[in-house]
RNA sequence: GCCUAAGUGGCGGAAUAGGUAGACGCACAGGACUUAAAAUCCUGCGAGCUUAAUCACUCGUGCCGGUUCAAGUCCGGCCUUAGGCACCA
């Protein structure tokens, strides 16, 4: 068969008989298919390309099979940077690149026979679709959402262009390797931050999967917390800090506001002034990913003003430093190094005092618990973690009677430090002399237990000293403690797990990883009125304070920023904005629309970073549409996300030259049923739609907050050494190529074949080849097809199991499976001398979704009517039973026989032929059988003594 | 560091809801057909042990423990890899 030929027969078939072609109205119902449309490189269609839509394609075929209202457009995302690289170095018109482009792709998927509805197909940058991108920009801007401000950007001192993030990765320009600097630049933004609270709680209505949710919630990141007011010493000015730990207020021993945050001028002491100064410019030589950089040493200056503590009015000094952000929250903090890490390690740099205010509290649990018949004892005790003088091993103490291991621990006596308390109590347990204490921990904790050898319950207060010993110098002990303990030394490595107490595996935690800040929970200390309350009673309690002494409030802040809607970029959509010196930004007329993109040959940048379209004055001198009088256009354009977030609502209704989609197209199509894409593009793109669609709906303008139901993300092809596929490791495979060589079908079987549809899999050409000699194998069963109808009596059964198969596992994107269960179908058609025509006839129209052109053809030869009209099989499910089935037998969870059963047995007919089998027997064999486990259709234990 | 996903033969991967691990395919080996090759067909294919060959047995789904008559699947604790986020107070 040639395959050539045949493809292209049913493509020329499908397109003349406009069997893609989706309705909007009629009596099915409806079923939208979308997968993301691509950006039309140069390099053409990936084979990537080819798995997703290929997957969307099986699914397409068989609703439409199944009688829905298919729709499953197809269009071009094809603004954007390469496009205008090509045409700078080209000098010729983007469009033009763009043009041939999508030829190639589109031939491509034609050669590959998607099932695409053509007759949708636009592209992002013809004008009569970004004519109502720029409409809807005007909408963003007419309800406020849409507003002008000065933002640092990337900027390349020696390209002058302003970068995104993804060219400006690692700090420099990907183009030339010049260090990027921050600019401030005048952008425009889109109000996104004010629907965070709506875009988190959207999710409820869409069936996104659940780690598709987890990417948006994530990068929504919202926290709950309090605002606290700080007034400054000497003045009458105050500053807000944003914490989601109020309740540590007490412990709030510094502040510190971003470089940025306006205050620093003002506030700031003469003496001070130039370091200040000295430090704020460096801040703004740095870039964003330096300042960001992980495990990057602290740094920052005293401004020489001090903060009054609202609780205890304490006064506390003001800094200044880059770890606070001045985007998010208020732009300053209170810092509370007891008990936040980041605080800690500055605290420790500058030598600021950490006070503690939350301590851990362990409680007793079992023989230890506390017992309520029993007194209550309070003391403070010391805990020693002491360190042998040579090898890495710590002193313990075993109770003679208890058996518990600890530290050597003790009561610290009136009048005697805790250092004091800890060298004497070692000494009289254990007889070592020669100690040196390094220090003492900074945090104490409680600990609360009966305590069987005193017959009380104890609550103690800890204070930990770690120290060595010098030497194993040892002093006679008394007699007394003697009975009571013994010493040993553990292995560092075994200390956790052999100490007994959690108190102590808690110090010896602290002791090996590292004692830094304490940020577990437990109850407050030192907050007068929060002493003893946990977290969430303490914070509940200071926002009542704050709120009542009007120094404070609950709040919510959210990671979300606004969008920056400006690039200085020729290739995109213009901005339809105009500045006159007399009325500022003014909107253009909606009915001037579209704005249209230049036709000129030069697209360079200019010098100071402004988008080339600034270079064009014809284009951007223009009128005022307020006064008439003289004004400039906005040279910037929109950002390539723009035109993505709301493609999919102009497949409804893509030729619409009155609006951008009809009330009624949409309401017909309501939303997108199934939505497959990149993970890469779950977080922003998906993100960026839903807020616009929300704003839309807000407007009145699309009849759903959510117009995507479900979303999906596929798994990339691979390359054969299971690397990204790239030019530069030479390991792309082109679909043409394969097409050319295979055939489309046999692509299309392989890459729903090669594994799991979200999960990456890598390119293999031997496997691609068994698929090739699957679909051979279905051409040659046609010799044996006799003139009989109906199924085969023994494959009956066999055939029904095989359309649940595929119908479940089309729908529910078990592609790998479903083609696994095609080949088991046509292995079984293969053992036989002859098959009935209704025996291969479904298997053709059960492989038509994957391999659409061969089945159609075998199809026709066989005298059926086309596929694409038919309906799709229906199973009978009494005929998926199986009435005969091999079950195992287990003796005690081991299998040991396997038996024939039908459905008609009872269980004690199993039950009988499971006992009767020689190796069962053998294994039961003069032994107790406890029980028999039967579970119908799966399998028997025999449980034995 | 945090979040997410995933670790199963030589390889890609199967395994409803805990119920015969390795479906299906690839690769490999042996054989048939052929002058030969390709194509096709047949047989074998986790490891070990045993056997003349079978049968049987033991181990086996990243590691350690647990729950259960029964664990790839559930629970606790780790390790590794990939992707995303990253000083978010």
């Amino acid at each position: 068969m040639n395959f050539k030929e045949i493809e292209k027969k049913w493509q020329d078939i499908w397109e003349e008989g406009k069997y893609f072609v989706a309705q909007n109205g009629g009596n099915k119902e409806k079923y939208y298919i979308l997968v993301e449309f691509p950006y039309p490189s140069g390099a053409g269609l990936h084979v990537g390309h080819v798995r997703s839509y290929t997957a969307q394609d099986a699914m397409a075929r068989m609703k439409r099979m199944q009688g829905f209202n298919v729709l499953y457009p197809m269009g071009w995302d094809a603004f954007g940077a390469p496009a205008e690289q090509y045409a700078i170095k080209n000098h010729i018109h983007p469009k033009e690149a763009v043009k041939e482009n999508i030829k190639t792709f589109k031939g491509q998927m034609k050669s590959l026979g998607f099932s695409f509805d053509w007759t949708r197909e636009f592209s992002t940058t013809d004008p009569e679709y970004y004519k109502w991108t720029q409409w809807q920009f005007l909408q963003f801007y007419k309800h406020g959402m849409a507003y002008k401000d000065t933002i640092p950007v990337n900027w390349c001192p020696n390209c002058k262009t302003v970068l995104s993030n993804e060219d400006a990765a690692g700090g420099v320009c990907e183009r030339c390797g010049t260090k990027v600097v921050q600019k401030e630049k005048s952008q425009w933004m889109l109000r996104m931050s004010d629907y965070s609270e709506d875009l988190l709680q959207g999710l409820n209505d869409t069936n996104f999967a659940e780690k598709v949710k987890l990417g948006q919630i994530n990068w929504i990141g919202k926290s709950t917390g309090a605002h606290v007011d700080f007034k400054i010493k000497g003045t009458d000015k105050t500053f807000t800090v944003f914490t989601t730990r109020c309740d540590t207020l007490y412990g709030a021993t510094y502040c510190v506001l971003a470089p940025e945050h306006e205050y620093v001028d003002e506030i700031t002491t003469e003496e001070h002034r130039e370091e200040v100064l000295e430090y704020k410019k460096n801040c703004l030589l740095k870039n964003e990913m330096e300042r960001t950089e992980l495990n990057k040493e602290k740094t920052g200056v005293f401004t020489g003003a001090y903060a009054i503590n609202p609780v205890n009015n304490e006064e506390i000094p003001i800094y200044i430093s880059d770890y606070v952000l001045a985007s998010y929250g208020t732009g300053s903090i209170m810092a509370v190094p007891a008990h936040d890490e980041r605080d800690y390690e500055f605290a420790k740099k500058f030598n600021l005092p950490i006070k503690q205010v939350i301590a851990k509290n362990f409680v007793g649990t079992g023989s230890s618990a506390l017992r309520s018949d029993k007194q209550d004892t309070y003391r403070d005790v010391v805990v020693a973690v002491i360190k042998h003088p040579t090898e890495e091993k710590y002193l313990c103490v075993k109770n003679n009677k208890f058996g518990w291991i600890n530290f050597v621990m003790g009561g610290i006596e009136k009048e005697e430090t805790v250092v004091d308390a800890a060298i004497r109590e070692i000494k009289e347990e254990t007889g070592y002399s020669d100690i040196v204490i390094d220090h003492e921990m900074e945090f104490v904790y409680f600990d609360n237990f009966y305590a069987a050898h005193k017959d009380v319950n104890r609550h103690i207060t800890a204070h930990t000293v770690v120290g060595k010993l010098k030497s194993l110098e040892q002093v006679a002990i008394s007699s007394e403690e003697a009975s009571i303990n013994s010493l040993m030394w553990i292995d560092k490595d075994k200390l956790i797990d052999e100490l007994s107490t959690p108190a102590h595996k808690y110090d010896a935690e602290r002791t090996l990883n590292g004692e830094g800040a304490m940020v577990e929970d437990g109850v407050h200390v030192n907050s007068q009125e929060l002493d003893g309350l946990n977290k969430q009673d303490a914070i509940d309690k200071m926002i009542a304070w704050l709120t009542e002494h009007k120094c404070g409030e609950a709040k919510v802040n959210y990671k979300m920023r606004d969008w920056i809607f400006s690039r200085q970029r020729f290739w995109g959509e213009p901005i339809p904005m105009i500045y006159c010196e007399k009325c500022g930004w003014q909107p253009m007329k909606e009915e001037d629309l579209p704005l249209l993109l230049p036709d000129v040959a030069e697209y360079e940048p200019t010098e100071n970073g402004e988008s080339p379209l600034a270079n064009i004055t014809d284009w951007v001198n223009t009128t005022c549409p307020c006064c008439g009088g003289a004004a400039r256009r906005e040279t910037d354009t929109m950002p390539n996300w723009a035109g993505s977030s709301w493609y999919f609502l102009r497949f409804m209704d893509a030729h619409n030259d009155k609006e951008f989609a009809s009330m009624d197209a949409m309401k017909y199509w309501q939303r997108v049923d199934w939505y497959n894409g990149g993970m890469e593009h779950t977080a922003r793109h998906l993100l960026y739609a839903r807020f616009w669609v929300q704003f839309l709906y807000n407007y009145g303008l699309v009849p759903n907050k959510e117009m995507i139901w479900t979303r999906v993300s596929h798994g990339m092809v691979l390359g054969s050494n299971n690397e990204k596929m790239s030019k530069s490791k030479g390991n792309v495979v082109n679909p043409d190529d394969i097409v050319r060589e295979y055939g489309a079908d046999t692509l299309r079987v392989y890459e729903m074949f090669m594994g799991d549809y979200q999960q990456d899999a890598p390119w293999s050409t031997d496997s691609l080849r068994g698929c090739k000699r699957f679909i051979d194998k279905v051409i040659r069963l046609k010799d044996k097809v006799n003139n009989e109808s109906g199924y085969s009596k023994d494959l009956e059964n066999l055939i029904h199991k095989t359309i649940k198969k595929v119908t479940n596992d089309l729908g529910t994107m078990g592609y790998n499976t479903a083609v696994s269960a095609l080949m088991i179908l046509a292995n079984a058609l293969d053992e036989k001398e002859t098959i009935t025509r209704d025996d291969y006839h479904i298997l053709l129209v059960l492989l038509n979704p994957i391999a659409p052109h061969v089945t159609e053809e075998l199809n026709e030869q066989l005298g059926y009517s086309r596929i694409c009209e038919s309906e799709w099989p229906k199973y009978d499910e009494e005929k998926t039973i199986d009435n005969e089935k091999e079950i195992g037998v287990q003796v005690n969870g081991k299998l040991r026989a396997s038996i024939k059963i039908s459905v008609s047995d009872s269980e004690e007919v199993i039950k009988e032929k499971a006992l009767q089998q020689d190796n069962v027997i053998k294994f039961t064999e003069g032994k107790e059988i406890v029980k028999v486990i039967v579970i119908p259709g799966r399998i028997v234990n025999i449980v034995v003594k």
